[in-house]
DNA sequence: CTCAAAACCGAACAGCGTTAGGTAAGCGAG
DNA sequence: CTCGCTTACCTAACGCTGTTCGGTTTTGAG
């Protein structure tokens, strides 16, 4: 019989093996011998079972880190992990990005990454920015990456972008250019954020151990 | 009579006044008075239609910055204008984000971009990286920003989100947060960057006037 | 065993992107 | 002016999509 989570799973399957936009509710019924209709029973729309299966692999994001009261560490753990659950399905990227909206998983996490910012002595309003401007590092290098920016076709780039010319070799290179690239925007982006952590009055590299 | 240029105008319109996903070949024709299979004669497909579109937003991009040999004002330029152009279209941010594809005008910015910072006298390694950094941030701020992130209503947030408890706010104050977060995560990551570049032997604050 | 609830199916609806084939209008060559 | 060609446009259709309706089958509790 079918069940919330077989759906779940033979679609994340299917999206994973053939794409998002192949996903169809008839396609993901035949994968599961069913009929299409068969699973609005169990999902209210197409949306929904997305949404779902958004918040199910939003569930992987470790937020563990800030219980240090190490901001830095928490960040890192945070946007990491965050990144991985996101390269882990790249072809449902999209969905993922194209808004949290009310899911669960995404609103629990974004509380406990505010709440450790602030015990870590940061301001609210400081908080908040960080969250978003960390998730913006996050989502838009998972966007980018499995967005495959560049063509492997040679021919398209040969002497047309002098200082490209090496670009097809970027699609070889993709994943260690997209991992690497990624690390040197977060720990530049850290980096900047220890300068204005200092400035706002607080030991250069110190941390809130309790409460204050 | 139909003419590429007013075909991506309206479309463009429609986009921008009804979102992406109710923009239709018939709804566009409907609204110039013609039939769904005419647009045939002048684009291909739809996405080539909307790629030409996304070509042309990404035409008003900046890259001019970097002319003056400092690479910090060249990415500040180039970060918010690019941020600029997609703000100024947000139901469009995913096409645009999903993939530069062999789109011409990414292209030529691209190739701007990295010679830029190549002059500047990053490594050519360090400026794929850095290009790629500032687009994941810009990016991902677009995506976040208007995919609207946070619900309105109330009641959905009281209470169970501790730390969020001002979540709703968040929506009235949303474009200024957006806007905040943006700076924030740039001039961090640039700060972060002058580290990174002393470290690579320049003076801090220095830049390459001419070639060397 | 009974009976209500839940799950499933077949058929259909409206809409989608796209194509095939036909018509009508514009236009340069003779 | 007319021929013939090109281009723009139209009608109709194909195969697909998400979703709904009404009816049948399966399931499990009392």
């Amino acid at each position: 019989m079918l069940s919330v989570r077989g759906i779940r799973t033979a679609a994340l399957r299917l999206i994973d093996r053939d794409g998002l936009e192949n996903l169809s509710m008839r396609r993901l019924a035949q994968e599961l011998d069913v009929q299409a209709a068969s699973l609005y029973s169990h999902y209210r729309t197409k949306e929904d079972l997305l949404a779902d299966i958004a918040n199910e692999i939003m569930a992987e994001v470790d937020v563990s880190g800030f219980e240090s009261g190490d901001w830095r560490h928490g960040l890192t753990v945070w946007a990491r992990s965050y990144r991985a659950a996101l390269a882990a399905h790249p072809n449902l990227v999209p969905v993922i990005a194209a808004g949290p909206g009310r899911r669960e998983a995404a609103l629990r996490r974004a509380d406990a990454v505010h709440g450790g910012l602030v015990a870590a002595g940061w301001p609210a309003r400081h908080a908040t920015m960080i969250g978003a401007s960390t998730k913006y590092l996050v989502v838009g290098a998972a966007i980018n990456s499995f967005a495959r920016g560049f063509d492997a076709d040679v021919q398209v780039y040969r002497d047309r972008y002098p200082n490209l010319s090496q670009a097809h070799r970027l699609s070889e290179h993709a994943a260690e250019i997209d991992n690497d690239s990624f690390e040197l925007a977060l720990s530049a982006f850290l980096d900047g954020l220890d300068r204005t952590f200092a400035a706002l009055g607080h030991e250069p590299g110190a941390q809130h151990a309790g409460g204050d």
